[in-house]
DNA sequence: ACGGGGAGGTCAAAGGTCAC
DNA sequence: AGTGACCTTTGACCTCCCCG
């Protein structure tokens, strides 16, 4: 018999009590207002047993407010109200699948893990090519995207598609520093690196003790200075035996800096990264969207869910969101810095800048790609502002005053459509 | 009222932390993430009441292990107890007190209000100069700042100061929805513009009920497509009878339709410009800061304010942060269309851009300006990543490779201060 | 030395849970 | 819907150890 409320008591009668005062109830008695209450009857009235425990000297000051809940399941983050697919679950997915493409493809290409070499101009062209049409795959796991109108789809995926090849070069190298790098060339990782987790860890195991750890260590102290391209080239901070192209190496030591060190800093999951990806692809301001507060609405709603997910985490929740969101502007930085390397290289000739490139990166028609729509009005494509920065071409600038006294509404409410949608399947 | 876990709290909270440290407890709260916790009700919501322990400032690694006294170093999570003014309410007081510079200077303009001009380009560089001046007062206020080396506070100044720009112009042009024109071109404000409130008020009841206010609505319809510059003139979205510089137009469009609009949207307050205007400022990724870490850290603290801030909202909170933090990106493509169409008119003569516009917006030497130190190297400043865009001057991009090829280590860490702190009144 | 601040721990008595 | 045997959480009140 422990004591209750302030009087000796039973389990029964104090459960009886909190929820009589709780829920402030009022009892009245069939009878004489005398039952006997014991061990018994003590369910007969009510009326009597709430008399007994005020005599036995119970307080109802004692009983306290209702408290939270012990046993909360947790409602999981998969849709129940909205089923547009913008549940951090589904962009989550999306990103899984669409990178499933092409590790498949790049099956083939499995040994090549063992000699990465340093990119070239090309190499990035090549890996840019590549993963733009990863991101057109990932925008079509996206129901939201999809029911979108064709316009419209091409409008954000031309928006910033500079920003989403930066994005995945920083979360392929991301998980870089848990990296070893062996003597023969060979890389070993911690976390997950494509499927090679369970052979890293072998060997990692296999090596476990032995004096070789410490030259494998020295080997890899830079590795944290290394991006990662879609292509398995590889871009270097320190430019080693000077084997870099150092306008490449500037865009690179910008996006470790700026986005890979900060994103490492916090510890930026799968999840985390899906969604800020869908936050920059879903863009209000985009060029030439017919609905742009339908987009703001989409848009809105994946923050706020990225918000909430975050917000689950207690612990180290606080600052997280802020952060991950602070990457976006340095990312529309050093994207603009690079197409406007893009765009000498091919002025100059160096690289070679394909139509698809040219279309959603360069934004717009090429001075020399061959086009189907020859009618595209300026190789500045005047009047759009330049969410890619669009370089004026010094011929231009220097010999027509265009650029200054360019005409905004003159321009086409939607931008020259060269990219077909067919061309890169968007159906 | 102790101190526990690095916080003042009560017995009760510190058994709750370390009970939930320990055993990374994970809760959820059954309503919005915004419970009140108090004396009373702390019980009702553990999500809550964990969320306030973080946010009053206790520091899970003051938990230590179960039955651990061995190894204690009991001090090191001591942290910079924030006493470097960085709170929501310090900010806030920079801000109005900065403003407050440019009121008392402007006193003598206060019949201006009556005749608004349009903008024309010199207006503009006019009203930036003014600004560019105030923004100086402002960070003076800011007692963090003025603790960094003076290399660095001139590196902050110059790094975003086109966006400040354009959210000065943004915050005076938030409550133009809520101002009536009359027809002599007065303006009667129903919000805080200035010190007008009190009169526009008056005049308000002095006309209520009168026919005269049909066509008085009639003529601020469009009121809330128009920007007010800090030199009171206007830029117009409607370019009403042509009398509006085309380039002018075109900034002004995106920053009432991508700055103030969303900015109405959210109904954002003083103390949440405040903010943002300080997270834009303190840039970790500033060209040539001496101590990014430093800087980063501050702008943690901040945004980590005003995400506290803005949860203390009961119903209107959730998404804010994000609806905030996303305007920054379209600030900074803004930002460099200005920038850029600035440039643009200083080649072609039309504007004149004076050593502090050249220096602080345009983020180097100028090629015609007189300067006192004609050692800059390049007038591409060569190597300084376009964090304000360098375009390149057609002369340099036709006829060199330097912009492609240049050489980024070649530059000095720290970026020609040509900018003399002594004539921007630093000290 | 020695008192106090702030870690850690304890456990009576609150609370909630969920078949019945 | 209410009951009550059974389990969890709370917080007032200790101890212990560094540090000034």
């Amino acid at each position: 018999m422990d004591k209750y409320y302030g009087a000796s008591s039973c389990d029964g009668c104090k459960g009886f009590f909190r929820r009589s005062v709780r829920k402030n109830h009022l009892y009245t008695c069939r009878f004489s207002r005398n039952c006997v209450v014991d061990k018994d009857k003590r369910n007969q009235c009510r009326y009597c047993r709430l008399r007994k425990c005020f005599k036995a000297g119970m307080k109802k000051e004692a009983v306290q407010n209702e408290r939270d809940r012990i046993n909360c399941r947790r409602p999981s983050y998969e849709e129940p109200a909205q089923a547009n697919g913008l549940s951090v679950v589904s962009l989550l997915n999306a990103e899984l699948l669409s990178r499933k493409v092409i590790d498949e493809t790049n099956n083939a290409t499995d040994a090549e893990i063992n000699n990465r070499k340093l990119a070239k101009i090309n190499d990035v062209c090549d890996s840019i090519k590549q993963q733009l049409l990863i991101l057109v795959e990932w925008a079509k796991y996206i129901p939201a995207f999809t029911e979108l109108h064709l316009d419209d789809q091409v409008a954000l995926l031309r928006a910033h598609a500079g920003e989403h090849l930066l994005l995945g070069c920083a979360r392929r190298s991301l998980h870089l520093s848990d990296v070893l790098l062996l003597g023969n060339n060979c890389i070993i990782a911690k976390h997950n690196i494509g499927e090679y987790t369970a052979r890293a860890a072998g060997v990692l195991r296999a090596h476990a003790g032995e004096h070789l750890l410490l030259g494998c260590a020295r080997r890899s102290l830079h590795l944290s200075d290394v991006l990662l391209l879609g292509n398995n080239c590889i871009i270097a901070k320190h430019n080693i035996d000077g084997r870099m192209d150092i306008d490449i190496s500037m865009i690179g030591i910008r996006v470790m800096d700026e986005i890979v060190k900060p994103l490492r800093e916090i510890d930026i999951d799968d999840t985390e990264f899906a969604c800020l990806k869908a936050i920059v692809f879903f863009d209000p301001n985009a060029k030439g969207l017919s609905q742009p507060q339908k987009i703001k609405q989409l848009r809105y709603q994946i923050q706020i869910n990225l918000e909430d997910y975050i917000s689950d985490r207690q612990y180290d929740g606080r600052g997280r969101f802020g952060e991950l969101l602070l990457c976006l502007p340095p990312l529309q930085s050093i994207t603009w810095q690079m197409i406007e390397q893009i765009q000498f290289a091919k002025l100059f000739g160096v690289a070679h800048v394909d139509s698809l490139l040219q279309e959603m990166l360069l934004g717009g028609a090429s001075t020399e790609a061959s086009l189907e729509e020859p009618a595209a009005p300026s190789p500045l494509s005047a009047g759009s502002p330049p969410l890619v920065p669009q370089l004026p071409l010094p011929e231009a600038a220097v010999f027509d005053v265009a650029p200054f006294k360019q005409e905004p509404n003159a321009s086409p409410e939607h931008p020259s459509r060269v990219l077909k949608p067919a061309e890169i399947t968007l159906l």
